[in-house]
DNA sequence: AACGACGGCAACCGCCTGCCT
DNA sequence: AAGGCAGGCGGTTGCCGTCGT
């Protein structure tokens, strides 16, 4: 059904916000707090919609918002999210604390973009112009598969994580990233069907598994899905907790095991940690950068100094779900059936 | 100095989704 | 199940400052 077009807008005030204004709604949001736009501006003493008020104060007003210019590390973190999100701007913003989604597409907009193409890179595909798609880019488009289901997935965990906070858009989000326990430490009951999503692309798009010597299947691979392919039994990968940093797998610590890996956490929790094991060295140097490009940004910062810490290796990101859940997401996966061609899904 | 072109960015618009009744 | 509403999202607009002529 179609909303209509702000039926306060009549009459109301439009265009830049004034230092009046603005002083208004501050005061009002840091006495009441946010929410219920539809009603702010009246009991505000504003002549705005409610819309307008949100707009101003989740892309401007916010005290956590970091303004000004983006650093390099920002400006690559944009480029690799784009080219695995395309134009989900909030979920790319999930990735980046205290920049806003308006702030991040404006700066694409206006300036990487043009970047992009002035180096050759069509800033849609983030493929070079000239590029015959060769082999290495259909493994990169797979492993991008892969990653964009995972971050979309990220994306929306965050924000059921928000929500189950009680926790309004403008707050600072809280990083999937260097602290393992606050995004997921809240959410009872993420979505099992990003996992099965996530997960299908896994054995459809990146490999299959075979269970017979753990070889990497070729990516075209038509095999059929059956539960005896399931990643089972799920081995514990001993290792240091100081080790693994995030909801994230310590690459090289993965050996040569394919499937899945299951990491028992040590935080307060007890939570699991699960991603996909693969052996990356089974990929080429451009595939792997996909995953390097995503993950390292998020971890640098706290494996850094780590003895473990190999600024070389890629982090298969995964999921932290409790024990549960993890076994309900199990359960599903047996009974998941996929076409031969890896097509169906979902 | 005047003026047009251009770029950056805040703000708006329309659509979508999820929740509630 | 359907309708209404609030909030979120991505695309677009238009203002304003800067730059070049």
């Amino acid at each position: 059904m179609r909303q209509p077009p702000c039926p306060q807008k009549v009459g109301l005030k439009k265009g830049p916000w004034t230092p009046e204004e603005d002083e208004k709604l501050l005061a009002y949001i840091r006495q009441h707090g946010d929410g219920s736009w539809r009603a702010l501006p009246v009991k505000a003493g504003l002549e705005r919609c409610g819309k307008s008020c949100r707009l101003r104060w989740t892309n401007y007003l916010r005290p956590d918002i970091k303004r000004g210019k983006f650093s390099s590390q920002e400006e690559q973190t944009i480029i690799q999210l784009h080219a695995l999100l395309g134009n989900r701007w909030s979920a790319i913003a999930a990735h980046l604390p205290k920049r806003t989604d308006n702030e991040i597409k404006n700066y694409w907009n206006t300036r990487l973009k043009k970047r992009l193409a002035k180096i050759g890179i069509d800033p849609a595909t983030h493929k070079p112009k000239t590029d015959a798609l060769g082999s290495n880019s259909a493994n990169i488009s797979h492993m991008a598969q892969w990653e964009r289901a995972r971050l979309e997935a990220e994306a929306r965990l965050v924000r059921e994580s928000r929500r189950q906070l009680g926790v309004s858009s403008s707050s600072s989000v809280p990083t999937l990233v260097n602290n393992k326990n606050v995004a997921f430490a809240h959410v009872t009951k993420p979505p099992c069907l990003d996992v099965l999503k996530a997960w299908q692309r896994v054995v459809t798009g990146l490999f299959t598994f075979n269970t017979a010597d753990n070889n990497l299947q070729s990516p075209t691979s038509t095999l059929n899905f059956t539960e005896e392919m399931l990643p089972l039994p799920v081995p514990y990968v001993g290792f240091d907790n100081d080790a693994f940093v995030g909801n994230s797998v310590y690459g090289n610590c993965v050996d040569s095991t394919m499937g899945l890996i299951e990491i028992l956490g040590s935080s307060p929790e007890n939570a699991w940690w699960a991603g996909n094991a693969m052996e990356l060295e089974s990929y080429p140097a451009d595939a792997l950068m996909v995953c390097n490009a995503v993950d390292q940004h998020q971890q640098s910062s706290s494996m850094e100094g780590s003895e473990n810490f190999d600024a070389g290796t890629s982090y298969a990101t995964g999921f932290g779900y409790n024990n549960d859940y993890w076994n309900s997401i199990l359960d599903n996966l047996a009974n998941v059936s996929l076409s031969p061609s890896g097509s169906s899904v979902i």
